[in-house]
DNA sequence: TCAGATAAAATCGCGC
DNA sequence: GCGCGATTTTATCTGA
């Protein structure tokens, strides 16, 4: 692919765009090890805490994994969904 | 680790100050991924672009030193630069 | 790193066994392909198989992780493993 | 899809046909990995070879075209080659 | 062809 | 301080 003259401004703001986000990413993570910083500071221990974190996740997670493979069993049986 | 009765609620505090911010980083996540997407829709290559932003991110030192082995180990496979 | 004379050949031994241990990964992942293509040409559906590899393999993953959650939760007592 | 009562004995073989060859495939990536752990103690970079590997895998036309492109967007971005 | 799923790779944090 | 394990990120592949 060529880039025209006038393709370059799209260019550089598509990287600026996501540059920009990215670095607010980033400020989400780091202040996501602050707060285990501080659970760590009142005496809590942060492996544990992010297994419960992941735990919970995966509880929601599990419970869309369900209704997909009943889907699927809908789709196997012909019935409609 | 134990959890005094009058801890549970810290607990609670931290886990879901930290399922927050992590619903906000997976957001941005999403608006990363969506400008990837309107990049090409315009014609331009993601994984490209990706290494734009990666190159621009890394120091220009590090960057530098990291060609500098690449070029060694080129040209000891006997491989064109 | 510099790389003297009578390292080049060390260079290109790893490069190749690496690249002999990849070839013989593909032909793996081709003949998987091949199978799920007899599978089909017997009547089955590939998608469905696979969920059924994936399923099998959750499962002992799943006990591995229950046992693991029941070996911290032992040390969150303070009893040995 | 339906599965008439002597055809189990086919799902299950195909399978465990899938699941074997997946063994080995698995097999061959920790090999993999061990030879870039080899590489590692003899002082070379396992990143780099990595690249080395994925550059001799490449199609030399489609390599060229990569690094045009790749050139191109440097240029755009008004970055140094 | 493109989005979604899967697997590979790099990065980061922990423990020795 | 380094290797190891886990997490996150990137790339490949399958299916629509």
């Amino acid at each position: 692919m060529e880039i025209g003259n006038n393709e370059e401004g799209h260019l550089r703001s598509f990287v600026e765009r996501i540059e920009s986000l990215e670095e607010e990413k980033a400020a989400r993570a780091d202040d996501i090890k602050e707060v285990y910083g501080e659970a760590k500071s009142s005496g809590f221990d942060p492996p544990t805490i992010r297994k419960i974190v992941a735990r919970r996740k995966k509880d929601s997670a599990k419970l869309a994994e369900e209704e997909a493979i009943f889907a699927i069993y809908l789709k196997a049986m012909g019935m409609a969904a």
